[in-house]
DNA sequence: CGTTACCTACCTAATAGTAGGTAGGCTGCA
DNA sequence: TGCAGCCTACCTACTATTAGGTAGGTAACG
């Protein structure tokens, strides 16, 4: 029940949501050492160099995704709810402002000027991500529940692209409600949430439920 | 005929790939320096400050992009010709390596730790290109090419987001096949193109062209 | 003669990272 | 019980390097 030393931890979070706000270049020990209330020194304490800190933060990132698509795996059998469970993840985390961006997707923009090593984390997380909705997507044709266009690979890609499109234009659409208030009249509020930007259900065909009212 | 000056349209040509390689924060004017021959303070003689070179920059971006869209206008009658021709520009982008990611879309990414003035620019395109594509969907709609079960701003936005998650996708393969070679076996060399994580005629239902056989 | 385009030489602040020290908490042992 | 030894977590104070930016000079040119 001890809490022994969260102060790594406070490290990694902070690190995280300044990394969504701007990147690997966007961020400094200093920045960090003023919100956890620490010195510039005692963050190479936990983390010796900026690279080490990065890494091991989105290798944790990578492993809560993975948990995150195991724990859909138990909790929603259907492919559809699969689907529509990462999409609103993503809804609310924009939506309530707490992440509104996936760190993975943010450092990929800059993969080319990244050091190796978060480069090649970057790159598994996208291909963990990839790997799972081709499944979804597989299971789903399976099972008959999609009647894809394309192969299962395939529609997972442009998925994805979807998403973290999506995760832009809300960026864009948000930072403009809070600095262009004439901008209120033209585009409604909700052009901030994530769903409003994809339309994740015309990249594949739903075969038609019973019930499919609402 | 005089091609007068043409060193600080080698600067914003510099500034622009080394933007398009890793942001706003991602580059220096030392890097610029040293690509276009010149010493730092000589930027300073054409861009007083980084904010004003960026900003100049981000501003023609929007110029070229604007003028490239009444181009399509022109050129191209037949809203599906001119979503495809939109398309087709960026995979050539990312294939021949000229310019693998959009200016503003990199910079959006980067929105909230972004100079306000910059900011503002990187908006002023996505609004551009958000009109421009609402209008093709509702030119094509009004014309009876498009059948859309969304409105055309809708479609507009999910196409817009299909495109920039696209290029981010490619950017993660372009990667992965640079430094992980096994990574051939696994992925075509073709999926570092735009059109293979898209699926942008999935986003609207095309009526049916009498010959469709390609 | 003034303007343009560049230069050298500097400045200040911030960057990541290091050296070395201290306070306090465990562990082992006499 | 008390002390030695060590470890963790932090600190102050520093380093070298790089950041964006400035001051002032010079050479070419219309």
């Amino acid at each position: 029940m001890t809490n022994l030393s969260t102060t790594s931890d406070d490290i990694l979070a902070c690190a995280r949501s300044l990394i969504i706000a701007g990147g690997y270049n966007g961020f400094s020990y200093a920045d960090i050492a003023e919100v956890v209330g620490i010195r510039k020194a005692s963050i190479h304490h936990h983390f010796p160099s900026k690279v080490d800190l990065v890494r091991t933060l989105v290798f944790r990132y990578r492993e809560e995704a993975r948990a995150g698509f195991a724990e859909l795996e138990r909790t929603a059998a259907d492919p559809r709810d699969q689907l529509s469970s990462y999409v609103g993840y993503w809804e609310k985390c924009i939506a309530d402002a707490s992440a509104p961006f996936c760190v993975c997707a943010l450092l990929a923009s800059e993969l080319p000027v990244l050091p190796a090593e978060v480069a090649g984390e970057v790159r598994l997380h996208f291909e963990t991500l990839s790997e799972w909705l081709t499944s979804v997507f597989e299971r789903g044709a399976e099972v008959g529940i999609f009647r894809l266009s394309n192969p299962p690979q395939a529609e997972a890609e442009a998925f994805m692209a979807a998403v973290h499109g999506g995760m832009l234009s809300a960026r864009v659409h948000d930072e403009a409600l809070r600095h262009d208030h004439r901008f209120d009249a033209r585009s409604p509020l909700q052009l901030t949430q994530l769903g409003h930007h994809i339309r994740p259900h015309s990249t594949y065909q739903l075969v038609d439920r019973e019930n499919d009212d609402n």
